[in-house]
DNA sequence: CGCGCATTTGAGGACTGTCAACTTCCGTGG
DNA sequence: CCACGGAAGTTGACAGTCCTCAAATGCGCG
């Protein structure tokens, strides 16, 4: 673990109060890995017995039943992911997976108890991570439940481009379609022809570039709540700034941009 | 607030292990109230001042958008709820209203977050019960976006069923057709059909109480997966680990309720 | 007894998923 | 450098699911 990976974790939400020699006890067993892209690195139903940090990448959390899958969430750099189940020594409910090469922090899980019951700030940023966790989920029910697919899009598309600054820039779509479609609940052929439907609304699509002509009309279409969409980026979000820039391959069509968002 | 309610109190795994003195604070600020049925306790989007512990009654949870509104949970006594939003001392994402007349007791948000930074116990147990209704709410997410209607409400019937000791007998529906719809994500219409979908499968519906004959043709269309559906979580569950006791009846088939492990 | 409400049933339409064909893009190998 | 093959995305046809509106039925309570 380097020095800046180091740095990077003391500026998590979950280590910022912790005391110094909570902070070494957790990394002391904890190490860095390298995954290559489509890795499935747990599966729904195991045991787990590391705390994940994404510390470079793009990973994906999905469901399956009955030979169907879901995206649950797709995440990138500088966030954990299934601290729930490493709180209560439980299976997965979910599945882990790369979408691209990714370098990721694992500390053990019964570390993470420990320190849980012995560092007070330490239980206290867990909790609070819990919660926000919580509302993050209880969100996505109210989205899938209450909206319908094109209004789904219709938000997304509102929250990508506020969390990109809001203005009239083009948007870049941070991951690949079909794992769109996924996350926010459709099929891909239904999440072509929910952008086709907004077209009428000014939104015009190129590859993974996203214009929005008429926010206004958007807008009123999506009718975007606070307490269903993601707020605006908090302050204390740092490192997603830092990855804001986007790879420019020599060839025509831009990449996908490396930021995604935790609306589901 | 009685004897009987401390007693209670105390056996909730929120409280098991904190000290006297914590529980003697947090109880020193609450109050217990009772309101008629149909009473709106909490609208979302409003600051959160108490948390709620459920003694006596129904509640439910639930979330509105666009004049449409969903059931996101039905709660049964001894259970407490918006503990994210005052851990967080955020806004409340959900709308709570009694469904019958309710006995309940109110602890004040700031001596919850007090609590949980001077008591490492009580902060732990915190942390489980978040981590607890995280998993909650992904299993709903999953149910909500891998499974029909009909599945959905096959699966309830089959959880509810369970935990009501898992024989033949008859079962009562625990609410309101059209609440029971909504928690499902349907129309009451929808449920009604759902309802006669079933009777194939040996499901026979009069007023609120329901038959099964056929446990197995049931479990065949609903494929239950301990992924997705709640295992019983009776209150003194202190473990929440391997606790899949199966009930073996002489018609029961012990392996379809284990999670198929046929692979993607 | 009759009203109000929950539930059911029917008809029609909107939304979403499936299947298949097609296009485009991109990496591989000749 | 270019042809080939695979994957992603799009489009069309069709079917299944779900919602909406409307009307009928049933039930409880004043």
């Amino acid at each position: 673990m380097r020095a800046h990976d180091h740095e990077r974790c003391r500026s998590l939400p979950l280590f910022k109060n912790t005391r110094p020699e909570t902070y070494r006890d957790l990394t002391a067993g904890a190490h860095v890995q390298r995954f290559p892209a489509s890795t499935l690195l747990l599966l729904e139903g195991d045991a787990v017995d590391f705390l994940y940090i994404l510390l470079d990448g793009q990973v994906e959390l999905h469901g399956t039943w009955n030979d169907r899958e879901t995206v649950l969430a797709v995440l990138q750099p500088m966030s954990m992911f299934i601290l729930a189940a490493v709180v209560l020594d439980a299976d997965a409910l979910m599945s882990a997976r790369t979408l691209e090469r990714s370098e990721i922090l694992m500390i053990p899980g019964d570390a993470i108890r420990r320190a849980m019951v012995e560092d007070i700030q330490f239980g206290a940023a867990i909790a609070r991570d819990l919660a926000g966790g919580f509302q993050s989920m209880a969100r996505t029910v109210k989205n899938q439940k209450l909206r319908s697919g094109v209004e789904r899009l219709a938000n997304y598309l509102i929250v990508l481009n506020a969390s990109e600054g809001g203005g009239d820039r083009d948007l870049v779509l941070p991951h690949e379609k079909r794992v769109l479609a996924s996350l926010l609940g459709m099929t891909p052929e239904n999440l072509s022809r929910a952008f086709a439907a907004l077209r009428k609304y000014g939104v015009g699509v190129n590859g993974a570039v996203v214009t929005i002509a008429n926010l206004n009309a958007l807008r009123a279409l999506a009718k975007p709540d606070p307490l269903i969409d993601a707020h605006a980026p908090r302050s204390g979000d740092v490192a997603t700034k830092a990855n804001a820039e986007v790879r420019e391959t020599p060839n025509s069509r831009p990449e996908l941009a490396r930021r995604s968002l935790s609306q589901a």
